[in-house]
DNA sequence: CGAAGCCGTTGCGTTGGATCAATGCGCGGC
DNA sequence: GCCGCGCATTGATCCAACGCAACGGCTTCG
């Protein structure tokens, strides 16, 4: 429950699309994004209105607060979305991951801060631009919509978790939600890379930092995971399952 | 956190629309509805798809797990979501007032139960014909959408509210949000009425029910509010939003 | 009018997770 | 290699909320 040292860098690297990169057309996350839905030549048309921008790790896409001038793709890495209140307890709203889209909750100004937990792309509309595009193609708000309420749900589930889950069923349930987020987007293993730290999990959790690490040590001696440097080895899926039950 | 004793009615009144009853341009809720955005002649050929169906304090609108066929308009009174665990612990994910929708977030079966908390009226559409009119419809379309997008934040503040606030401030921003709530559609007053029991306000607010009774007993004691018989006044809602503070 | 339920309140002992405090460990810089 | 830093782990203590139990008020029903 640190406050945040503010020390947010801001100095991304933005380029406009050229001829010399790959375009929409080659995009590794179409499949899984919400463009996969458009024809070619409507690509062509969302392309022109694209800005692709790169984060390292700790830089801040945009911050809580700030008007909400832009959407965003994540092609590449992830990032952390948190709330924080005034006096500094913070809640880590969700993890987004390539395929991702952000912007689906928008107000006029965001209402959560989005940082790169590593090496991040994104792709970036103008949000009244998108707007635009959104309103003429029925498809695309279809696809728009649907995400939303994916989200929903899984903000739903999320909900139950903090309202009536045990610290260890916590755990246990983010680390198999967090492989099936991962294997849904092609990295499929039973070892789970862990991008965020401790105190982003227990965020998340609405539990402390000690708390995580005590169930992730109780985990690991009960033989239901292995800890390894920068992840999970999940050992014993289905205790980790049962634990987690809904 | 009792298991739900099952003996949910389901005797629900049922009619269809009659030349006899006020039609879809009469509607109460219209105005704060997803219809709000239909014309007249789109009016009518929703009315044509829907039917009335009243409940009674108790009755069950539909249950966690069964196939999701229907969706639902609130008209009058107040529904209680909830999601069960299997063994036993609950979560009330919102209360339904008039003018909402159920069925944003919806699967191929229902994923919380929807019971009434009173003499509750509302208008239903099978999913099928409403999928099907929201296709044909973009303005509709944009307006759910609206609202999954608005039902998405709400979930955010609710994630917030059970992580990371206590029980006194839990308490506190679910009254003034009740209030809210009210008065948007239209019940405008310092007297917020409590269509649920406690059992309900503990299960939405990660709480048991005697933590929220003693709650409510604190601020009441410190003249932050008055309980009343169904409900509570607010007599300082400065102090309680800045105990619910965001 | 009394009995039986149901719901809400209150008191009291318990406890899961928070808090405080050390210690450990890997990594980058020099 | 050594130092310093940030992060994770572990232990000891504390406390906010839980769990249990008793009570009280309201409603329903015979």
């Amino acid at each position: 429950m640190l406050v945040d040292t503010g020390a947010c860098e801001r100095n991304v690297h933005l380029c406009h699309h050229g001829r010399s990169e790959p375009g929409c057309g080659d995009c590794a996350v179409r499949p899984i994004s919400v463009c996969s839905v458009l024809t070619l030549p409507e690509l062509d048309q969302l392309e022109a209105l694209s800005q692709h921008l790169t984060l390292d790790k700790g830089q801040t896409l945009f911050g809580q607060g700030e008007p909400a001038d832009f959407v965003f793709n994540v092609i590449e890495g992830c990032l952390r979305l948190t709330r924080l209140l005034p006096d500094g307890r913070r809640q880590v709203m969700g993890f987004a991951l390539p395929g991702d889209f952000l912007g689906l909750a928008l107000q006029e100004r965001y209402t959560v801060s989005a940082e790169a937990l590593g090496h991040v792309r994104t792709c970036r509309f103008d949000r009244e631009d998108f707007a635009a595009v959104t309103e003429a193609n029925a498809r695309l708000l279809k696809s728009l919509h649907d995400r939303a309420r994916f989200e929903l749900t899984l903000a739903h589930d999320q909900m139950l978790l903090l309202g009536r889950r045990t610290a260890e069923e916590k755990v246990a349930a983010f680390l198999l939600s967090l492989k099936d987020r991962f294997a849904r987007i092609g990295h499929n293993s039973v070892t789970v890379e862990l991008p965020m730290g401790r105190q982003d999990m227990a965020d998340y959790l609405g539990l402390t930092i000690e708390t995580v690490s005590r169930m992730l040590s109780r985990l690991d001696r009960a033989h239901s995971i292995l800890l390894v440097p920068g992840g999970v080895r999940l050992l014993d899926q289905d205790r980790l399952e049962r634990l987690a039950a809904s």
